[in-house]
DNA sequence: GACGTACTTTCCGGGTTGGTTAATTTCCTT
DNA sequence: AAGGAAATTAACCAACCCGGAAAGTACGTC
């Protein structure tokens, strides 16, 4: 079952490096380009070692691709992970309006097995 | 912007309530309708405060909602936050496709723009 | 009111995260 | 070779997450 595992532990990275608003704003600026880290962290109010962080957790948990050119190290997008989350989601919701208002029966079913079985 | 701000917290929590493999799996479980805490711990090898934990985590998300039952506090999914969860994720894949294969035109720009400005 | 069941809360230990400043690396320019 | 710009790494700190064990709460039953 290798293959679900690995599946789970890159779900548990990615909404890990999208639970944080300083890391989707970062995202949503490359969705408008690639970007150095420099310009990535111009309108932060924080340090470059602290956005350089930031990017490294994006890019472990695969969102963020980078490149190479003298000293810069471009960031880009990958959105590869982003439709594994976007399939998962979208399975759960599939199952999850069909489980509807089932709190009332659930309750009696719990009333039953306690006069079925009384201590 | 308040709008904006109350979202955003929505989100983290959100997202940072789905970073985990076993809460993931106890929304699945809830999936196939409500259960109490002792059924949801079930399947799993941690104790019963480990997934009481687990299931408040959820429940601060807004994820899942609880009822009351003499001792037992049935647990209940709520479908409202995955669907923000789904926006997001859709808005951010539509702009992201759209943002294809820039890097090289990127590198030409900080290029140009060292050639314009050079020190 | 004593006992049992279904949780929940508190406290503790170890590991991770998020930020800082200061030092280092890498590469270009002169 | 010297200097500077881009970015990372190192060292450190406060705050939080994730377990377990133990104590506490809430409710129904005898």
């Amino acid at each position: 079952m290798a293959a679900t595992t690995t599946e789970v532990v890159r779900l548990d990275e990615t909404f890990a490096a999208l639970a944080s608003s300083t890391r989707r704003a970062l995202l949503a600026r490359l969705a408008q380009g690639p970007a150095t880290v420099n310009e990535l962290a111009e309108p932060f109010d924080l340090g470059l070692p602290a956005i350089s962080k930031h990017v490294k957790v994006l890019e472990r948990a695969g969102l963020v691709r980078r490149g190479r050119h003298a000293q810069f190290r471009p960031c880009e997008l990958d959105p590869a992970p982003l439709r594994q989350v976007s399939a998962w989601t979208d399975r759960q919701r599939a199952t999850w309006e069909a489980s509807f208002d089932r709190m009332d029966r659930h309750i009696a079913a719990l009333q039953a097995n306690k006069e079925r079985d009384p201590r």
